[in-house]
DNA sequence: CAGCCGTGGGG
DNA sequence: TCCCCAAGGCT
């Protein structure tokens, strides 16, 4: 079998060397984070904070590290323990998650926040125990088990599929190939530190074992990968192709109305799910004439001020905007009037937030924060 | 179980 | 500019 450990004659690096290997590169190369206790500290006895792991844990969820550190911040101080956020609105959570995209992970999130503060405050301790809890799979359980909890779990993200898949010359396309994974990784798991261990493998592939142009000079287990070894890492893993992404049209309509413009709600579940926004058509592949001032919720002196482009998932949008301002009326169920002045502080997603700068330049900035007076 | 679900930064 | 793809989970 393709092993790095046993293929190898011996004097040559064996299995428990590879985590040696990368802890070692992790206590001197290590990165301070938000929600991180440093190797120091954790050896002087100090543990980290659960709610702190989980936390930081559902929001980097497919998120970058630098996209998560303000959020994880404001999150801390609005909520500064599981109680706190269970005790939250949950619109409130929503409004600080803006932005921050799976909106799905903020109602998941509260739905949590709520079982555990229900359960006594405590988070449980084990990968099966967690598994249970929305918005917790396999990744997660593992992750915070492992760095809160000190369990030997095996930690497998998109890093670690990439490091594994050239340590070990992998073939086998992602997404399968996490099958042939898995038991190697678990392999790999020490006794001691398996936390570190698993943050070191997700720190060696956002910085060193990166998707495109690794950094194999500098890898810690440069002697112990199979696919440096056969000279060609770049082109592991491999993954499945990737399918195109459809072109959807539609028109948003910014009413304004007394330094006030009309916002509804979303329905909770699918797209954008709970999140504010500004009246829009129907987002349609076809050119149906959703796109022009016809498409109104109402007949008004319309002006189109722009349009916008935004890449979901698997769409691209393009949303033609329209702006009027009309007398304040009685609106609709769901709808509302949100004060121009705070926008900033509304459950809008980015998309949202562009249309309405293209209609209203600067409405949705953040106003600085006031300045300390000097005396 | 395959499709659905955001956004931003880097190469 | 465009393409890649992130510390994935839910249904």
């Amino acid at each position: 079998m393709a092993s790095p450990a046993t293929s190898r004659k011996s004097g040559e690096p064996s299995r428990g060397d590879i985590a040696q290997h990368l802890l070692r590169w992790y206590d001197a190369n290590h990165r301070e984070l938000p929600w991180r206790v440093p190797p120091r500290q954790l050896a002087a006895g100090a543990r980290p904070n659960p709610y702190h792991v989980w936390l930081s844990e559902i929001m980097l969820q497919q998120t970058t590290v630098e996209a998560v550190k303000p959020y994880f911040r404001k999150f801390l101080e609005q909520w500064p323990d599981v109680e706190s956020l269970a005790d939250a609105e949950t619109d409130d959570v929503m409004k600080a998650w803006a932005g921050l995209g799976y909106y799905s992970r903020a109602r998941n999130l509260k739905a949590c926040a709520d079982l555990v503060a229900a359960g006594g405050g405590s988070f449980p301790d084990t990968e099966k125990a967690l598994l249970s809890l929305p918005g917790i799979g396999p990744y997660t359980a593992a992750a915070i088990a492992s760095i809160a909890f000190g369990r030997p779990a095996a930690v497998m993200d998109g890093n670690v599929e990439r490091v594994m898949a050239r340590l070990y010359a992998i073939a086998t396309p992602l997404p399968d190939a996490k099958a042939e994974i898995r038991p190697l990784l678990e392999t790999l798991v020490p006794s001691e530190r398996p936390g570190d261990f698993a943050q070191a493998m997700m720190d060696l592939g956002a910085t060193i074992c990166t998707p495109r142009r690794p950094r194999c000079m500098l890898c810690p287990l440069r002697e112990d990968c199979l696919a440096l070894t056969r000279g060609d890492p770049e082109l592991l893993p491999v993954r499945a192709p990737k399918l195109e992404k459809p072109l959807r049209r539609g028109a948003a309509f910014v009413v304004l109305s007394d330094g006030a413009i009309l916002l509804r709600k979303r329905p909770d579940k699918g797209l954008l799910g709970g999140m504010s926004e500004v009246p829009t058509t129907g987002w349609t592949a076809r050119n149906d004439g959703q796109t022009s001032a016809d498409a109104a919720p109402f007949a008004a002196n319309w002006k189109k001020t722009g349009s916008i482009s935004h890449v979901f998932t698997h769409f691209t949008l393009e949303l033609t905007v329209f702006r009027t301002e009309i007398q304040r009326f009685s609106v609709p169920e769901g709808h509302f009037w949100a004060p121009l002045t705070g926008l900033h502080g509304e459950a809008l997603p980015t998309v949202m937030k562009k249309a309405i700068e293209a209609a209203i330049p600067g409405a949705t900035r953040k106003p600085p924060s006031p300045r300390k007076r000097v005396s």
